[in-house]
This record gives C-alpha cells, sequence and structure tokens, in this order.
RNA sequence: GCACCCGUAGCUCAAUUGGAUAGAGCGCUUCCCUCCGAAGGAAGAGGUUGUGAGUUCGACCCUCGCCGGGUGCACCA
C-alpha cells in the first residue's frame, strides 16, 4: 500500500494542472466538509487564482478539462466560488477499502524521509513521588514517541531525571540521622520525603542546622564515597518506584540519563563558553546574551551562579551536546509544561550561538486544573501522587465493570479495568488540544458516553461481540471482499481510509488530540453503520461484506488506540 | 512594566492550519429495545467565535488596537 485514494487523486490532479500550464505544487485534496458536496474536494483553483489574477471558476474549469479521473470518481465538478468535488464510485472505494484490508499498515503510509527524533520527556525527581504534574508529559511523550515510530521514524526517548538537586542535602543528613529502615523498605520514596520534610522543619527551629544541612550536600558534590553510597542508594530506590508505575502505564525508555549524568561536563562548558566569547561574566555570573535578538535581549541565559554553582540551562546545554554528538538527531523534542517556554527559547537560542543544527521544539502542554479550575491539588494544599491516582481510577473502573458485567471472573474483570481505566485517564489528557489547561473529571473521563476511552473501547468490544455472537449460533463468519454500496458503508469506508492522512497531520504540530478526535469519528460513524445495515442478519456476500468491514473498523480502532498508549479489551 | 498562552452553545472542548451553512459531548425536550450489547441510535432547542478595525473572492484562524483570565521574566528545576 503505498498510494492512499486520497493522494491518487492528488497526483492526478498536480497532473491536470501541469498540462493546464499551472504551477501544481501546492494541489492538495482533502476530505469534503460537508456530505453534500461528494467525498472529496480541492480548492487549488482559489489558491491559485490569486497570483494568476484570473477568475477561480475559470482556473477550475481549466484544470478538469485536463484531468482524468473516470476510473474512480464521477466526473468532478465544479462549485461555490471553485472547489472542485469529487465523488468517488463504489467501485474505487471498494478496491481502496480491500486493499488497506490486505495492508499489515492499514493504509498508513511511512514518512518520506525517515528522521532520527529524541524525545525528551516525563523527567520525574528523584526523592519526591511523580505527580499531577509528570501526567501529562509522560502521557504526550510516550504517545508522540509511538506514532513517530509507527511513521517509520528512528525515535529515542530519553527519561532526564532530576537526580541531582538540591534537596539532597536535606535527604542525606535526614538518612545519617532519622531513617526508618523499615518504613524505607515499605514505601522508599514516602520515607525519602517524610525525612525531606523533617529536616525542613528541624531547620526552620534550629536555623544552625542550615549549615550543617549545606555541607552535607557540599561534600556530596564534592564525591564523599558516605553521601553518594546514600545517593546512590535513593536513585535506585526512587527507580524502583518509577518503573512500577512505568510499567503499569506500559511506557518505556530508551534511555534514562538523568541530570547526574552530565555532572562532569558542566564546568568545561561553561569554561569552554567563556573562552570563546559566547558566554560573558555579568554581575557576578556566567551568562549568553542574545543581543541580535529582540525578544530575548534583556533574558540572558545564565549557565553559572556567581557562588560558582550550575544551573537547569547548563545541564540543558550539556545535554544537548551529548546528544549532538551520540544520535546525530534531525530534531530534538521536549515535552515540558508551558511555563517553561522562556527558558527553551533561552536554551535554544544558546544551543544556535554554539552551533546546533538541530530542529529543536519545545512541545508545551497547559496545566491540569481540578474541579474548581485552579491547580489540581489535594485537599491539603499538596500535589496530588500519580500513583494514587492511577490506583483510583482502575478501581473506579472495577467497579462499574463488576456492576455492568458481575458474570466475569474476577481475574478478568480486575484485566479489563485496568485496561479502561488507564486508557479513560490516558485518553482524557490526549484528547484536548495540549496547550489548552483541562479541567481533570473522574466523572467524564470514565463515562461510557462521548468522547472517553470507555465509549472507543466498548465500540472495539461491540464488533468482536458480532463475530462471537456469530460463532456462537454458526453463522458463517468468513470475510471476503467489501463491496460498498449503502450511505452508511460508504461514510465508514471513507472514514477508514483517512486513518493514514490524520497520522501524518498529528506529526506536523505534534498533536495526538487530532488522532483522538478521528478514532471517535470512526466510532461514531460505525455506530450510524451498525444501525443502518444488519450484519449477521444478512445474507451471503453481503454479510461477509459487512463483517469484513466490521472487523477492518475494529482493527483500525485497536491500532488506533494502541498508538495513544491504549489497550483495548475483547469484552467489558 | 515586558513577553508568551488562552477567550467559541448554560458547562467541558473541536474545527483537516485561509475554505462552502462554526461542530461534538455533558445537561435540557421528545422518540426508538419481540431486532447483531440501549455501555447504542434518531430528532429538537441552544452562537454577533471577548471586542473594534484591517488584509481578500472568503477570517474562529493572518495583522494592529483594546477588554478579560492564566503563566513566566538574573543567579530554583
Amino acid at each position: 500500500m503505498d498510494m492512499s485514494l486520497q493522494s491518487v487523486l492528488q497526483s492526478r490532479l498536480a497532473m491536470a494542472a501541469e498540462r493546464a500550464g499551472i504551477d501544481a505544487s501546492r494541489a492538495s485534496v482533502t476530505p469534503v466538509t460537508d456530505i453534500r458536496f461528494g467525498d472529496y474536494q480541492s480548492n487549488v483553483a482559489m489558491v491559485l487564482s490569486k497570483e494568476l489574477k484570473k477568475n477561480p471558476r475559470e482556473v477550475a474549469s481549466s484544470i478538469l478539462s485536463y484531468l482524468e479521473v473516470q476510473d474512480l470518481c464521477e466526473p468532478p465538478t465544479i462549485a461555490g466560488a471553485g472547489f472542485i468535488n469529487f465523488k468517488v464510485l463504489n467501485t474505487a472505494l471498494s478496491d481502496a477499502v480491500n486493499a488497506i484490508r490486505l495492508d499489515e499498515q492499514l493504509g498508513v503510509v511511512m514518512a518520506p524521509h525517515s528522521k532520527t527524533i529524541i524525545i525528551d520527556f516525563s523527567s520525574p525527581n528523584v526523592a519526591k513521588p511523580m505527580h499531577v504534574g509528570h501526567i501529562r508529559s509522560t502521557i504526550l511523550g510516550d504517545s508522540l514517541a509511538r506514532i513517530s515510530r509507527h511513521l517509520g521514524h528512528r525515535v529515542i526517548t530519553d527519561n532526564h531525571i532530576g537526580d541531582w538537586g538540591t534537596q539532597f542535602g536535606k535527604v542525606i543528613y535526614g538518612w545519617k540521622h532519622l531513617l526508618n529502615r523499615e518504613a524505607l523498605e515499605k514505601g522508599p520514596i514516602a520515607e525519602l520525603v517524610r525525612l525531606y520534610r523533617e529536616v525542613n522543619a528541624l531547620e526552620e527551629n534550629d536555623p544552625s542546622l542550615r549549615e550543617t544541612v549545606r555541607h552535607e550536600l557540599v561534600k556530596l558534590q564534592q564525591g564523599d564515597p558516605d553521601n553518594l553510597k546514600i545517593w546512590e542508594q535513593a536513585v535506585a530506590l526512587s527507580w524502583k518506584e518509577f518503573e512500577r508505575l512505568y510499567g503499569l502505564l506500559d511506557i518505556t525508555f530508551d534511555e534514562r540519563l538523568g541530570e547526574s549524568f552530565y555532572n562532569d561536563a558542566l564546568a568545561p562548558l561553561v569554561e569552554r563558553l567563556l573562552v570563546d566569547g559566547t558566554a560573558e561574566i555579568s554581575e557576578g555570573a556566567v551568562c549568553i546574551f542574545f543581543k541580535d535578538n529582540p525578544a530575548l535581549e534583556e533574558k540572558p541565559c545564565l549557565i553559572r551562579k556567581g557562588d560558582g554553582g550550575f544551573l537547569y540551562a547548563t545541564t540543558d546545554l550539556a545535554t544537548l551536546e551529548y546528544r549532538e554528538k551520540r544520535w546525530k538527531p534531525d530534531s530534538v523534542w521536549y515535552v515540558t509544561g508551558a511555563p517553561q517556554q522562556l527558558h527553551f527559547e533561552q536554551v535554544f537560542a544558546a544551543g544556535r550561538r554554539m552551533g546546533v543544527k538541530t530542529d529543536l521544539s519545545h512541545i508545551a502542554f497547559g496545566s491540569i486544573l481540578g474541579e474548581d479550575r485552579k491547580m489540581m491539588k489535594t485537599r491539603s494544599g499538596e500535589n496530588v501522587e500519580l500513583g494514587g491516582l492511577l490506583a483510583e481510577a482502575i478501581e473506579r473502573a472495577l467497579s462499574v465493570v463488576a456492576e455492568k458485567n458481575p458474570d466475569l471472573p474476577k481475574g478478568e474483570q480486575e484485566k479489563i479495568a485496568r485496561m479502561i481505566g488507564l486508557g479513560a485517564v490516558k485518553y482524557a489528557d490526549l484528547m484536548q488540544h495540549r496547550l489548552t489547561d483541562y479541567v481533570f473529571s473522574w466523572e467524564k473521563m470514565l463515562s461510557f458516553q462521548g468522547n472517553t476511552a470507555p465509549y472507543l473501547q466498548n465500540a472495539y468490544v461491540r464488533i468482536r461481540s458480532i463475530f462471537r455472537k456469530g460463532d456462537s449460533e454458526g453463522v458463517n463468519v468468513s470475510l471476503s471482499p467489501i463491496m460498498i454500496s449503502d450511505p452508511a458503508e460508504r461514510a465508514l469506508a471513507l472514514k477508514i481510509l483517512k486513518f493514514g492522512e490524520t497520522l501524518h497531520s498529528v506529526m506536523e504540530d505534534q498533536r495526538p488530540n487530532l488522532l483522538c478526535l478521528y478514532l471517535y469519528e470512526l466510532a461514531d460513524t460505525f455506530h450510524h453503520f451498525y444501525e443502518a445495515c444488519p450484519i449477521l442478519k444478512s445474507d451471503g456476500e453481503i454479510r461477509s461484506s459487512r463483517l469484513a468491514l466490521a472487523d477492518l473498523t475494529a482493527k483500525v480502532l485497536q491500532t488506533g488506540l494502541s498508538l495513544l498508549g491504549i489497550g483495548v479489551p475483547e469484552r467489558m
């Protein structure tokens, strides 16, 4: 499968335009906005009429006079201001859907140039629990990685965890004086957090302690063996808990190079930039100024503090250099929240100053809000922990499954509940435009109605149940060629053909919400088909054709959801 | 003060990147289970796309000015 129906029409149109002596490079064909106009439409004539200084309808008609598509559709028409409309023949539509059925990629065309893309996401902090703040980065980053890979790109996912912060002064002091071994084994991160808080409180009461705690941090940074050992254990214990959550979410990383990995590179990097004149000292700090960039003119990028310490940006630049050298990427995507935009503008500008040519993107996203429309927090004002949140999602899903399907064995109910609960959390996040803040609502994300994961999973389950039913009743459920004739079949077939294009449009702006929208429309279109066209109750070729169409729909649903990191159960 | 993001139906959000009469879900009003899962479907009400100009065949989308909300802005990450 190398050409979709849409792209065939597009290239025919381009050929016709060329013969008409018109620049054909921008000839594009898209699905119609309204079924009354046919199946596909093109607005080339209107786009080009401006520069040709001709009437758009005239341009359209001159293109049409050279257009040969009689094997694919009815004679194209000119409508409105100069749209060219296509109504695909049932035979051509049937052929196109049958081709997709036999294609492992379901009609998805590989990206013409495979790129190396590094995706930097999730990045929790050691000795702290993962919380809602990490949800979007983790889910969005994972989905983008899956989609990029599916389109044939070489993807490197890297979890740049915060394993080298100032918090370690407190953690180490606490470890030495206040550690509860038993608690550490039961819940490592909870115990590390307790140590951190307790030391914090002690410092409040006894400011003289502050110096001692700071000294523990300095010792760590200077390589003190005892402190290093404590640090290593804290990192390892934290990783264990992170991995449990990633396992639950079915998310993996190719690399896990945290901030500490770049420690040794920081001092030489700053020195080098000072020597070659990229950076300069200002008010005691080492800065990179951007005098040629009006937006950043007064926003220098600080890479070393007055006291000699390094900053967030320093590590990011060292990381960027390392990645350049090791992977020679075409793109690096940083999946972090919108508030960090200025920071990345500075880092990217500094990177370019250092000669980095790679395409660097900040894949920004909005915040998760509580029902009160303020940043989501617990009642006591703390961050909501991811582990607890996922557990609650599964628990809520389980009670729904147990209620609706009490006959299923307990073990299967739990398995299904995991898919529904985790799918709901992921989908609620991904279905929205990434830049808008979104309001977290259990009720909405777990609803079986509307644009939710459970609704889509249910559409899949419903199709599977047709086959189970057919099997049990001895109906022949073998699949034979799809023959499109009914309007509901046409609509479903056209929607299925749109799958590949949708994935490419997601990549244009890193927006999985377009895939969510597509899958929802697909499920919706299937339900129309399901109402209008009896499947098991029809006979012969029509039944096997409709079964095949339903089966193909299920495959696209399953594949699409898997690209969002969401699984489908066989029943629910 | 400056910069960035966002203002779309009562609520939560879309809109194929400048295309045809701005679409869904929730909620509301009516219908449809002797019929493949009603966990579904059909129909209806609901809009000056914050606001005022501009650009053009055509604007939710692009430009400029306002209004309202959020976030960030030199030694945290």
